[in-house]
DNA sequence: ATACTCTTGTGAAACGATTCAAAAACGGTC
DNA sequence: GACCGTTTTTGAATCGTTTCACAAGAGTAT
């Protein structure tokens, strides 16, 4: 009944406590015929090391823990696969927290894993952390920025130029002749919503008669992104935008619910439509999603390396990695019968 | 430079250790005065609580795990929040672990969280998880299978009567005059996936002359999807199926995907689909997905209500949830100009 | 003044692993 | 069998909290 401890595994084996721990962390040091006997007690006895001793006794726990915006998006548990997978690897166990683009969830999340002594934390953040993060690196633990600029802030990070992505992805409207052009965006405070927005906007200022409007939904989901469309489709048709932009393929796919369902906006004659993260359910909407890639898994990936080389050493000065994102052109925007030449992604990929 | 811990803190205050913390644990047994003394040591300090040595006093953390087969699927995401949701509410966090259908990982991520002693544990196993499940709750952490009927194992359970569920979508093909179905699922030592398909032998069995052939994908995500529906497409127009049910929503994206890109195939002319999970996704797709419902969210909420229960009292009998699944009718088996009577969904969603 | 209750604060023991200096066991040489 | 170097094992000290029996102080009634 009671717990099984280090110290009954040495009774039954008939050795000191300090060989047992030894077994477990050093087997070098046991000769072979005590660590048989060892292993076998402790299979017999169907002990399991408690780890609140073990990390009180060292100082840091083993895991890495991981906070994402929203893991219903799929952009984001591709970066979680990511991690885990070069987590794994190495031999470490990533624990995956989810703010849910809330401030408080997210807090509380760092705090647990702060109490928790992780070894490293991994976090795309929703507003400003680096007091948190600076805190964090006090007690040992570090942290890296996924999917956001760390740039000046002295923490490493690994993220995607999100304005050259906006800036992308309105040329793209732009150069198809559309000069009403939309941004359907949520939560203003998580920066890539914003710098996706600073890159549309520098895009219409360079073509003159464009314009620019911004419209808030109410969150980042899909149904969120159904409410903007639904919205959108009541205006009288003169006061639509003939482009729309949204922060996430999420959204877009939404707001094509809405579109598609009325039946009254056609996509891409009245509105062209461009979404951001190429999910995996990009290319099976209804009308195919032009999107912005972005290298998620790689991304998760990176990061976790990061992390991995800032543990073996300490005094490594941060890093700020920076990848490139890329249009994917697909029906949304350019109608197949339009023959505007056939999207050459779209047959790469098959 | 050195870690604050307790003693600073009650050093910096000018009371013992023990007055700190019945601030932190039990601020009702101490004075006002102090209380306000202790909290500003603290804030100047910067101290937080080491959960190791918490834990290892008192007996087991205050987390809940949850693993989940794959995270990239929002059903699963969906499953991760409800959970969330209900422990943010009883003041409690979860850790997620992200099995990605591999038993290894799975195992790993259940010695983690056994070693961690987290006070409970959330899962959608993988295979027989019975007796890892018996040894963690003679350390006193409960479990709850998710997703899954722990009927007859002793262990609670909150799951969806997939049996049921494929029966329902196999009959609505049959039902449409479709005679030559195909199943598709991959790792059928997950059960769902099993008894999705028992399901739909069934319904084959009441309808003579109708056939059921079973294809193995590689495995659950999109790709794989859309792999097994180029293999399809290969094959000479007689011997294709006339309709096929996917074992999750993600793989009849995938399908679709190839039918689409391809061109060869037409849904649901040729080839009518029905998925399962209902995810968001699915009414977006090329042809709006026909697929059986599930209440993911409901489905964790329920989970953690249990386990929190459980947690309470200890003595209560395993309890087994069962919900029954819902077939929501679309496009891709019922085409609109068949005008085979409207979607009732679809219009009552919007 | 004494006894009693009630509130607040104290400090040493305990949780279960790891670590490390020192002891023991072993094997080979002379 | 004494000596030396190497390999293996030992066990007490330690990590930072929580807990709990106890003490100190402040009222109150007698």
């Amino acid at each position: 009944m009671a717990p099984i401890g280090i110290k009954d595994v040495a009774r039954h084996a008939g050795v000191s406590v300090g060989t047992v721990s030894n077994v477990l962390n050093r087997p070098a040091l046991v000769s072979a015929e005590t660590g048989v006997r060892v292993r076998r007690a402790i299979d017999e006895l169907g002990f399991v090391r408690n780890d609140a001793a073990r990390q009180l006794r060292v100082g840091h726990s083993t895991t890495i823990g991981l906070v994402v915006l929203d893991i219903g998006n799929p952009f984001f548990a591709e970066i979680a696969r990511g991690a885990e997978d070069a987590a794994d690897l190495a031999g470490h166990s990533v624990i995956l927290g989810n703010s849910d683009e809330n401030a408080n969830r997210e807090g509380a999340y760092l705090d647990l894993f702060e109490e928790q002594r992780v070894r490293g934390v991994l976090i795309s953040p929703i507003g400003d952390v680096t007091d948190r993060l600076s805190r964090l690196r006090r007690h040992g633990t570090r942290a890296v920025l996924v999917d956001r600029s760390g740039e000046g802030t002295g923490v490493s990070s690994v993220s995607v130029d999100d304005v050259a992505g906006g800036y992308l992805a309105v040329k793209h409207l732009l150069e198809l002749g559309r000069r009403r052009i939309a941004y359907l965006g949520a939560q203003f405070e998580i920066r890539q919503v914003t710098d996706r927005l600073d890159g549309a906007r520098r895009a219409v200022a360079e073509v003159p008669g464009a314009s620019l409007e911004v419209v808030t939904a109410s969150g980042l989901s899909v149904v969120d992104g159904r409410d903007a469309g639904e919205q959108l489709v009541q205006r009288p048709p003169r006061q639509r935008p003939d482009a729309m932009f949204t922060a996430n393929d999420v959204l877009a796919v939404g707001v094509l619910q809405a579109f598609v369902m009325t039946g009254r906006v056609r996509v891409p004659d009245d509105i062209a439509l461009v979404g951001y993260d190429d999910i995996d359910f990009a290319s099976a909407t209804v009308v195919p999603l032009t999107s912005v890639r972005q290298p998620s898994r790689l991304l998760g990936e990176t990061a976790l390396q990061i992390m991995l080389e800032e543990l073996g050493d300490p005094t490594l000065a941060p890093r700020n990695v920076v990848f490139t994102p890329e249009l994917i052109v697909r029906s949304s925007t350019v109608s197949p019968t339009m023959s505007h030449s056939p999207d050459p992604h779209e047959g790469a990929r098959s």
